[in-house]
DNA sequence: GTCTATAATATGATAGAC
DNA sequence: GTCTATCATATTATAGAC
């Protein structure tokens, strides 16, 4: 065996805090961030507090991370469709948005954590103020494009419904008509549009 | 001094805890409950931890005594213009709503901890569904005497909005334009409706 | 009805061995 | 890189005096 060089390490550390990222996005999101104990995320993660401890300063540290991972994947999918004419580029946001939120409740179980309680901490509600301020930049380029008479109204309107669905799918997804919100929101915001 | 009625000391104890409920409420609201102490609670209202505990078993029921207000005062809203027009008590519906979300948004707040974080404990979530309910029970009622073809979907929606509005603004009051999105709310339900 | 003192426990975080 | 043991503290909740 030969010793394990600079990059096995960074690959093993890689993994490690993939894992426990893993694991406390599920947790976070679940129970909400001052309910869900180091302890728990340890154990879950099949590894002792000690280790977490070596990869995280504190339990706010570990939340950063997480939650940086939730503002990458929004902004990716905001931006997903950058070819596009700006009208097909709403309609896929609004698309890919609704399926990525059938998919993974959890995580957007985090992204209403972020915005709720964003002031637990500042460099929490630095990072939801960016992620609004890119959101709306980007969105507000798109109206504009489509000749919207109020750009920027119409993109937090947008921003609105994504948040209240969002809320209201993870919180009871059985009963809530996803998809008919979906559609609606593309009546709204793409089809009555035209002429 | 004569002896203190069974009358008075009822009165007593209803002062104190709608004291302490008001406290609980508000740091509940900005904190959110699980990093709210009872010491926090019970220093900040006045008294001590020991006699708020003689007014609630555990800091769980005293969320529930809290959130059972909110739930009374939002039920309140929702049929505060019974006697008009079913037009016209969507229209007020959609106005008071928004003067209470201005004057209120530590309520509103809390309102959002419960839709969020409403799995927190079993009787929370009942207490949710309920809320859920009644309100659809009464707005899509409303919905299908204005002759709407989707009641039940347009109820969904308002409500949708409601909560995605109130996130919004309760996060930063500021920069938000509530008042034109209650107007472009009037504008879908109401106005939008009349031929 | 109200307070002080205290129990019982859980939590975030650190030290040190391997 | 990983674990066990432990510290310091904070929390919910109770007991008992006034």
């Amino acid at each position: 065996m030969s010793p394990r060089t600079k990059v096995q390490f960074e690959e093993i550390r890689q993994k490690s805090r993939e894992n426990i990222e893993k694991i406390a996005l599920e947790l976070f999101a679940i129970k909400g961030y001052h309910a869900t104990s180091i302890s728990q995320i340890a154990e879950k993660a099949g590894i002792s507090k000690g280790l977490l401890y070596n990869y995280y300063k504190s339990k706010e540290q570990l939340l950063d991370s997480v939650i940086m991972k939730v503002y990458d994947e929004i902004m990716r999918i905001v931006q997903m469709s950058e070819n596009l004419p700006a009208e097909k580029q709403i309609e896929q946001m609004i698309i890919q948005t609704t399926e990525h939120l059938k998919k993974n409740i959890t995580f957007w179980q985090l992204y209403l954590f972020l915005v709720h309680q964003s002031d637990v901490h500042k460099k929490l509600s630095e990072l939801y103020e960016k992620m609004r301020d890119d959101y709306l930049n980007y969105v507000v380029k798109l109206f504009k494009e489509m000749g919207s008479k109020n750009p920027t109204m119409e993109a937090l309107m947008l921003g609105t419904m994504f948040d209240g669905i969002g809320l209201n799918y993870v919180t009871a997804p059985e009963g809530y008509p996803l998809d008919e919100m979906s559609n609606y929101m593309i009546e709204i915001f793409v089809k009555n549009k035209k002429g």
